[in-house]
DNA sequence: GCCGTTTTCGGCCCGACTGTTTTCAGTCG
């Protein structure tokens, strides 16, 4: 069973918990909904940390749920779940994924219109509601079966399971939503937060907060957004809204006065949020979006900024992408943060694609080695490095991949000698093969600085030969970083796995980086790994892999993993100057 | 059912919005 499934089932434990009696089993429903969490963003599959005795070690795991999972594993079901779910017919889950439907509204629908097929389940309510038998229930009426109508409509076209946005498209909504909403002269400030101000590397709601002095004039501006699909909701604070896509974008407003509550409630995480406001009570103090409330007494505490909310509960400020509840709190409260890494840290580029003629067999860069220069100039850095792939392996002969990269050297040392600014490292990024070779021989490699290494087929070879394929490329002594160490590619596939714990030993042993490629669709290694990773000491390339110009601008995207993975800026080697970066990749 | 720099027992975030109600239940973030 894989984490996702098994997340689910705990899910679905806690919604038959609900059904059953929320009352009574409130706090089971919320421990079962947190080990859900857990779970789904473990970076192990809980099979492997079932045996290596380390389940419990994640948060909202404890005894029980963790012996319920070893029974799971051990047998494929569990006597205590089936007990919970005994009487609660299996159509109920599938219908927990169409929007606004929880589990009393599934439950109840399910029971009176005797719903047995789990697989039909949909399909069959819908035609239910079409036949106008909703309404006339206990508890719905004429509106509320339009609204099932609607949200199962928009379920079979996908809303609930659409695509999370890839940073830089999401980005790019939120700009244009937050243009149009500045046009009004009600609007003080606007601010694009939530997952996109935390920059996961996926974005689901965009949400936006706004400081105003006249909410009501701001709601009917944000509702009136030109290519919306339709209003979801809209109150006196709060509205929701479907833009074409499927893609909803979610609005809060507070007066100035407020608006530093307002922007730290809204950006969340969720996790954050809870432990932030479980924290806060334990000094009486009660956090919501409209301030602080402190024990026994009704008044409100405004705060304008983030800073003076955070500071009000004795934290320091804690920047967005360490909001994740990994143990930020107590950090801030000892005032002990990591000063983060940041994008002026970076001093240059690794992994360039130029169209030098390599005649590779991936794919080559689209401008001259010169043009790369000229933008890492105007980006400030001080050295850039090439890193096309290895000439074809199939097309050529060894004396010819030995004569092409020794043209290729000596056109590096050309441009090292017209060029007063950036510094160029000849580098080049290497196949690792199936059988854990290295692409080129011994030979070839002596004209080339150093390599960067990478998977680029058989990609379906199980955990441990991948390991081993990889540790052995690595092993390379030319070989100093491993480039995307997953093969992710988000909303296309997921990567190949691997046994992390080996690869982060290796490097740590053997003076080898990891990349963190900043491609918005790779985003690899992604930061839940980063963030095991630095704690374990491992070092790290930040890297755009550009095949254009252009491209070389997507470094902030990787800085913001780093940043998510809490690196600073000596655990990222490319912040070091030339001279010490080279005697690293040399050594 | 989980958890601990006030605790191994006694707590567990906080509020908005909607539809169906006449004070609230359900869902969502």
């Amino acid at each position: 069973m894989t984490n996702t499934e098994i997340a689910t089932l705990l899910r679905n434990v806690a919604a038959a918990y609900t059904i059953k009696d929320e009352r009574k089993f409130r706090f089971q429903i919320i421990a079962y909904q947190k080990a859900a969490d857990a779970i789904e963003n473990s970076t192990s599959e809980v099979k492997d940390l079932l045996l290596e005795n380390k389940l419990e070690l994640l948060p909202g795991i404890g005894h029980s749920i963790r012996q319920h999972l070893e029974e799971l594993i051990k047998t494929g079901k569990v006597k205590h779940f089936n007990w919970v779910m005994d009487g609660i017919p299996a159509s109920v889950f599938p219908l927990l994924d169409v929007p606004s439907f929880g589990p009393k509204k599934a439950h109840k629908l399910v029971a009176e219109f005797k719903l047995k097929d789990p697989k039909n389940v949909i399909s069959d309510l819908e035609k239910i509601a079409k036949q106008n038998k909703i309404a006339s229930l206990e508890g719905f009426g004429a509106k509320s079966q339009e609204d099932i109508l609607q949200a199962i409509s928009e379920y079979k076209k996908g809303r609930a399971k659409t695509k999370r946005m890839v940073l830089p498209y999401a980005s790019e909504l939120a700009q244009k939503v937050l243009a149009y909403l500045k046009t009004s002269n009600a609007v003080i400030q606007a601010h694009p937060l939530g997952s996109l101000r935390r920059m996961v590397s996926t974005v689901g709601d965009i949400d936006f907060a706004v400081a105003t002095n006249f909410p009501d004039e701001v709601i009917k501006h944000f509702i009136d957004y030109p290519y919306k699909d339709r209003v979801i909701e809209q109150g006196s604070q709060t509205a929701s809204i479907l833009i074409s896509g499927g893609k909803q974008i979610d609005l809060m407003v507070q007066p100035p006065d407020a608006f530093g509550s307002l922007l730290q409630h809204f950006t969340g995480s969720k996790r954050h949020n809870i432990h932030l406001r479980e924290f806060a009570l334990k000094k009486r103090l009660s956090l919501s979006e409209y301030g602080i409330k402190k024990a026994k007494h009704k008044t409100i505490q405004k705060y304008d900024t983030e800073e003076k909310f955070y500071k009000a509960i004795g934290l320091a400020w804690i920047p967005p992408e360490m909001r994740e509840d990994k143990g930020e709190i107590e950090l801030a409260a000892q005032n002990k943060l990591p000063k983060l890494v940041e994008l002026k840290d970076i001093m240059g580029d690794l992994h360039i694609h130029s169209n030098y003629p390599i005649e590779p067999s991936h794919d080559m860069g689209k401008n001259t080695m010169e043009d790369m220069l000229k933008k890492a100039e105007s980006l400030g850095y001080n050295y850039l490095g090439f890193s096309e792939h290895n000439p074809s392996v199939s097309k050529h002969t060894s004396s010819q991949i030995y004569s092409i990269l020794s043209r290729r050297k000596d056109k590096i040392e050309q441009l090292n000698e017209s060029n007063k600014y950036v510094r160029v490292i000849n580098l080049l990024e290497l196949d690792i093969l199936a059988s854990g070779k290295v692409a080129i021989d011994e030979k070839s490699l002596s004209v080339i600085d150093a390599v960067i290494v990478s998977i680029h087929s058989n990609f379906s070879m199980n955990k441990e030969e991948m390991t081993k394929r990889v540790l052995e490329g690595l092993s390379n002594p030319k070989a100093k970083i491993l480039a995307h160490p997953t093969g992710r590619l988000l909303n296309q596939r997921a990567g190949y796995e691997l046994d992390f714990d080996k690869i982060f030993e290796f490097c740590i042993k053997n003076n080898k980086a990891l990349e963190i490629n900043a491609w918005p669709t790779r985003l690899d290694l992604p930061d839940s790994l980063v963030f095991e990773a630095i704690k374990k000491g491992v070092k790290f390339v930040i890297n755009t892999d550009s095949h254009s110009t252009w491209q070389m601008d997507m470094m902030k995207y990787g800085v913001s993993v780093a940043r998510r993975g809490w690196a600073t800026k000596s655990d990222i080697l490319n912040s070091l100057p030339y001279n010490e970066f080279v005697k690293w990749l040399k050594s």
